[in-house]
Order: structure tokens, then C-alpha cells, then sequence
DNA sequence: CTATTATTTCGATTATACTAGAAATATCTA
DNA sequence: TAGATATTTCTAGTATAATCGAAATAATAG
């Protein structure tokens, strides 16, 4: 995952409207919901609502399947390990020589 | 973790520059490195690094211990894996009950 | 056909974030 | 003391985001 993707989707994790939206994404599961029913659990205005999916689809987090009238909602799990992941994988392999990692001077950073 | 922390860390992640700070300190790991040698390495204006330091200090994830004039800067891990922590978890806890997460009308949501 | 429900688009308000130059402060060195 | 380096504060321009009511669109039920 490259830089830019990771922070644009953590970006958009960052909206607490929106984490709320994912979060209940995720306890709903695989199987999805209708927007509906997030518009109305989670007391978000369908204006709003609308606005805040398409951002989350906009980054891959948030599979939509239509049927009729209705729009169904799933999170894409995949997605969120990818993004989790960039920020863990890093935090297990210290990459900068000690040698750089020990200077009080700046010249040679 | 509140979810309004959650967001609030993850919206601080979700900035290109900061996150490149952040990946640079997780490389850096334990020891940290100088706020000179990130401005140098990154080329990122003194006054503008200084801006992003302080936002990823304010939400716990950055550890700043001074020596003179020098300012060294490391990444708090416990506080990464929060968050992303914060993004799993919840991933393999489907809650909602089955009744629920199959309806296709939104009343009973 | 009319009313209802689901979703989207439009438009406007309001607020906040990013960026970075210039000047200020602090420490050290010659 | 003068000059170099490190960091911060001030300030301001520019851009982008969050919010949501009202109206539009689409499907369906009665």
C-alpha cells in the first residue's frame, strides 16, 4: 500500500461520523446493511449520510450492492487489514543505522 | 478506546506529511531522531514540521525529550497499535443479530 | 394515480487544516 | 561578542471538509 493511499484512507477513518459508520459496518458483517438502517441507528441525516458513503467507497472501504430503491452496505475487510497493516508493518523492522540514529548533529542527519 | 480518540488519531495519521513523519519515526524506532534530521531527510519547512509535530503530539503519538536546543522525537508505540487495534478489533465481532442484518425494509432497521 | 419510502443532488453556511516565509528565541562556538 | 544552528511563534493566504435542509429522482404499495 502506498503512502498517499494509506493516508487518504486514514483520512477518511478520521471523521468521527464516519468511524462510526465503519464501525457499525463492521458489527454488521459480511452480509451488509441497508443505508437506511444506518441513517436511522446511528441518527445521521440521509444528506450527510450520503456524502460520508461515498467517501468511504471513494477509498475502498465500503462495498454497495443495489437492489431496487435500496442501497445495501458492506465493509470491505480487506481494505481496513490493509490500512492497519501499514501502519503495524513498519513498527516491527527499525531500519536506520544506528550510526544515523545516534548523532546530536543535523549535517549528516 | 473512545471512538472519538480513535478518530481524532486516525485523522492526524490520515496527513501525507505526517504520516511520512510518522513511518520516518518508526524506522527510527526507540532512540528516536533529532526534529533537524526529519526537516533534513524529509525536506519539510522548520515551521511546518514543527505544525505537524505538535498535531501528532497532541493525540499521544509522538514522545519529544529535549537536550539543549536539540528536541529528539519518537514514535509512542502503544499508541499506534491503539489505533490500529481499534480497527481490528471490532472486525471479528460481528454483533448485530442475524433478524436484523436481513431485513430489507428500514423501520425496524 | 397518489402517497410513501429510499436515496441522491444541489446549494449554502461555517469551520478548520495545510503550508510556509519572516522574525523571535535559545544555545553553542570561535 | 558575533555568527551559526535548532526550534518556535506569528501571520496570512489558500484550500478543503462537514453539515444539512430542500428539492429531485426512483421504486413501490394501496
Amino acid at each position: 500500500m502506498k503512502l498517499e493511499d494509506a493516508a487518504e484512507t486514514l483520512a477518511q477513518l478520521g471523521n468521527p461520523t464516519r468511524l462510526e459508520v465503519v464501525r457499525y459496518l463492521v458489527k454488521a458483517g459480511p452480509s451488509g446493511v441497508l443505508v437506511c438502517s444506518i441513517q436511522k441507528q446511528l441518527k445521521i441525516p440521509a444528506s450527510t449520510l450520503t456524502h460520508h458513503l461515498k467517501h468511504l467507497k471513494g477509498v475502498g472501504l465500503l462495498m454497495q450492492k443495489r437492489e431496487k430503491t435500496n442501497l445495501w452496505c458492506s465493509i470491505n475487510f480487506d481494505r481496513l487489514h490493509e490500512v492497519s497493516d501499514f501502519l503495524l508493518e513498519e513498527c516491527c523492522s527499525f531500519s536506520l543505522r544506528e550510526s544515523d540514529n545516534t548523532k546530536t548533529e543535523c549535517d549528516a542527519a
